[in-house]
RNA sequence: GGCCCAUUAGUCAAACGGCUAAGACGUCGCCCUCUCACGGCGAAGAUAUGGGUUCGAUUCCCGUAUGGGUCACCA
């Protein structure tokens, strides 16, 4: 077989050698130990929770060593692509604090352009390029065509092959595949410009020269030393409307564009033997691989499984939705990424994760599942340190969005509203109530709408409750401090004939018909509606005499 | 089914082959001159399993089990 006839049949339009690419994409000139990483996703949907993991390790490793985080859109499949998917990811990132030194960026138009030398960045810009090494492989024996009719392809497209083989017997298809792939090797250049001249169109396969019995010995960063078998399958390199596979581009785009490190999730360590003779059979230097765990949910048998698309948390927006701060989610991801994460989190309790040494000995080797309770305490912990006008923003930003009759009340007197988010915070032990903006509502909602949420306890007499609310009304004055204001109300306890200490109550609770916290929870009731609500005399600070007394005079009326 | 990866409490995890197997979240209890929240103290809770190497194994090796991933003209 002319190896070089079938390369000049199969690309009669690459002029181009390889060499002469080569030329376009020169190193890049970075410090030492600078690392190169990329984001790459295809466009076919939203940002999933788990691919924040391999991209915020990217962008650490990048920017700590001085180093270059790209992004490059892998839209090699059109069937599959979403209109808007790119933009949506860019923006979603841009919200969690991940940004691209190159790669695609969304322009001034709204739509997706080029920054930096290496591109374009978008693969199916790249097509030339891919067919520069495609044809260099056909010359030198390495890859060849396969034929189809376009009715057969039609056909191929409409079926959904992994439901077909899932369906079949493994060893069946398998041997099945291999019969045909050895028959397609065979392939000789008469049938190759028959078929060119019917104009069918054809993938181009790797010619595999593995033995899976031999193993290559190879280090993967977070995996450690791996084995893996030698690929002896002729995967596809170009599919026949002349774009890419993932590998063949993943070869191509991560060598010109200078990638050191390549940062994916583990489900990619079965086709890393086809990688690695990529990588050979085109002469480029292999780059580092690490390879990370999923995340993982628990399906309804309590077994865990991949956290996908449409799982409850996998997409990014549904934070937004929920009311979770972006640092929050990554503060969150960072404890999941570097065990020691926290530790030195409790040491730098003021400094910014990015400030953090991220150490790539210290990832997790094994997929975990995702815990809101975790993601809730790291989010009230940020929370509870942020000052009252960044709470008094962040949260009438996402209630104006999300909870719009909410979000008016907040907008309405930003003081009032930081006011309230000023009680318990600030000092060594902050209140934590929030975990999420949309705990917001529940807890200071009663400053707006002065709603009765819970009653009374039963145990109570009426009589009691409305002696003791009526008895703080001729006494109270919004001029008391802390201290004179509660004494009134353990004066008020004493008059009902309720202990004003709890001391005093617990060593004897017969000699009493209730506590002074009774009564403070017989005013609470009557100013919040709720049992449970945050330092009672703030609360009446706030609401200001005139709404204090219009609550308690409400309630003594409707005791009767 | 073949191949690959993994396995320490409910979850996340630490432990050059060497003290009683850390810590965090969650749960529960007690304390904190008014509830809640905060904070403090405390409790329960783990090396999947069987062999081997070793004076000694969570750690190294082999088997088993379990879980995960993958086997497309998808990425």
């Amino acid at each position: 077989m002319d190896y070089q006839k079938l390369a000049e049949l199969l690309f009669p339009a690459v002029t181009e050698t390889p060499e002469e690419v080569e030329t376009k994409f020169q190193p890049r000139n970075l410090p030492e130990g600078a690392k190169v990483t990329r984001f790459a996703p295809s466009p076919t949907g939203f940002v999933h929770f788990g691919g924040l993991f391999p991209t915020t390790i990217g962008e650490r490793l990048a920017h700590q060593s001085g180093g270059v985080f790209y992004l490059r859109i892998e839209d090699t499949d059109a069937k599959r692509e979403v209109d808007g998917a790119a933009e949506g990811l860019i923006r979603t990132l841009a919200h969690y604090g991940i940004n691209f030194d190159e790669g695609a960026v969304i322009g001034e138009d709204g739509t997706i352009c080029d920054k930096g030398a290496y591109g374009p960045y978008k693969q199916s810009m790249r097509g030339p390029i891919y067919h520069v090494f495609a044809k260099k492989l056909v010359a030198e024996g390495k890859a060849y065509p396969v034929f189809t009719t376009k009715e057969e392809l039609e056909a191929l497209n409409a079926t959904d092959k992994k439901a077909e083989i899932k369906a079949k017997d493994w060893h069946e298809d398998q041997s099945e595949q291999r019969e045909k792939m050895l028959q397609a090797r065979q392939i000789t250049l008469e049938e190759v410009e028959e078929n060119l001249k019917f104009g069918n169109p054809f993938v181009l396969r790797i010619l595999a020269d593995g033995d899976p019995e031999k193993k290559i010995p190879f280090t993967d960063l977070i995996k450690g030393k791996l084995e893996i078998p030698e690929n002896d399958e002729d995967f596809v390199l170009l599919k026949s409307d002349g774009i890419p596979t993932y590998h063949f581009a993943h070869a191509v785009d991560d060598h010109l564009m200078g990638t050191t490190h390549v940062i994916r999730g583990e489900e990619w360590l079965p086709s890393l033997s086809k990688h690695i003779m990529l990588f050979r059979y085109l002469g480029f230097r292999l780059p580092k691989y690490m390879h990370i765990a999923q995340i993982m949910r628990l399906d309804e048998n309590g077994n865990k499984k991949k956290l996908s698309k449409r799982d409850m948390g996998a997409n990014m927006d549904d934070y937004s939705r929920m009311g979770y701060a972006p640092a929050c989610v990554c503060e969150y991801i960072m404890t999941l990424l570097n065990s020691n994460y926290e530790e030195w989190h409790m040491q730098n309790p003021e400094k910014s994760y990015t400030e953090f040494p991220f150490n790539i000995k210290k990832m997790s080797n094994s997929g975990c599942l995702f815990d809101f309770n975790k993601l809730n305490d790291v989010s009230k912990n940020i929370i509870s340190r942020m000052s009252a006008a960044e709470v008094t923003r962040q949260v009438t930003e996402w209630a104006l969005q999300y909870d719009p009759e909410f979000g008016a009340q907040l907008a309405k007197d930003p003081a009032f509203t930081e006011s309230i988010f000023a009680i318990g915070r600030g000092g060594k032990k902050p209140r934590k109530d929030l975990a999420t903006w949309a705990d917001a509502k529940p807890y200071m909602g009663f400053f707006f709408d002065g709603k009765q949420e819970d009653a009374y306890p039963e145990n109570f007499a009426k009589a009691d409750i409305k002696q003791a609310l009526t008895l703080f009304l001729a006494t109270y004055s919004p001029a008391d401090d802390m201290n004179a204001w509660f004494e009134k109300i353990k004066e008020v306890a004493r008059q009902i004939g309720y202990a004003d200490d709890m001391k005093l109550y617990k060593a004897n609770p017969d000699a009493f018909k209730g506590n002074i916290a009774d009564v403070s929870m017989f005013l609470r009731v009557a100013v919040t509606g709720k049992l449970n609500a945050p330092d009672l005399y703030a609360v009446m600070q706030i609401l200001g005499e005139c709404c204090t007394r219009n609550r308690i005079e409400s309630m003594i009326e409707r005791l009767d």
